[in-house]
DNA sequence: GTTCGTGCAAACGGTTTGCAACAAT
DNA sequence: ATTGTTGCAAACCGTTTGCACGAAC
């Protein structure tokens, strides 16, 4: 199992204490954070981290391909770090976004459009999450 | 053809001449505009037309079902008055949104997803655009 | 005269930036 | 010494809101 601190560096950042306590974070999380919820969580560990620290790593871990931004919710940046292929599913009521995982959903047809050069997609499902 | 003040009536919004220049504006339109290039746009024939009253306009649109807010960019919301299903395909260098027809492009797999119950869906593509 | 819509300016919330202090090399 | 990182506060930008004026019924 690799650690933080060795994908930090492996992705060209240095591990600072700061980065290495919200990639801790981020890195595990499924629950596709925002940029302040990520603040409120590292920081009961981290109690010094500014919100400014927050951003401007988050903006760094994006550049390095650590994370990937999603433009799913309005308003907000959303944070992933699920880089590879996926769907996401958003609950209506609650606003969640879940993963939906590459293999349970099938696109045909985007190869064959006219004008557009698709380098990726994504399926962006709504509705309701079942009890 | 249903003039823009029918279509406002239908819909049970009061036809002020500013909501009739928004309206007439944005329910032509295919370039999915941000609420401050509506305003850009609309403001040459109304010079009086303030920002409030675009961003209330546009929420009132919405809101009785003649737009749909796509999040679609980072930090903006833009209106689409095609509120018909389709997906959307993103200019990676532009950042131009712009329509796919809901039968180009085909998705299976989404009523089987176990623990979510799919309302809507749509599939986001981006890539560049063929000259 | 009450209701509704407008315009202005101020407030707001999420994000960024400038800058001084600091750490590491 | 130089380079890079942090924390704070201020700035920023898109959007919303409070309020007074004005139009319509």
């Amino acid at each position: 199992m690799k650690t933080v601190i060795e994908t930090l560096t492996q992705h060209g950042i240095q591990p600072t204490p700061q980065r290495i306590a919200v990639a801790e974070f981020i890195l595990e999380t499924d629950t596709h954070p925002t940029a302040d919820e990520v603040w409120a969580s590292v920081r009961q560990h981290c109690p010094t981290l500014s919100r400014a620290t927050v951003y401007n790593t988050l903006n760094l871990f994006v550049e390095k391909g650590l994370l990937k931004l999603q433009p799913l919710k309005e308003g907000v940046a959303v944070f992933d770090p699920h880089v590879k292929p996926h769907h996401h599913f958003i609950d209506e009521e609650s606003g969640e976004v879940f993963d939906v995982p590459w293999e349970a959903v099938s696109v045909t047809g985007e190869k064959s459009l006219e004008n557009f050069e698709v380098r990726e997609y994504q399926v962006v499902l709504r509705g309701c999450r079942r009890a």
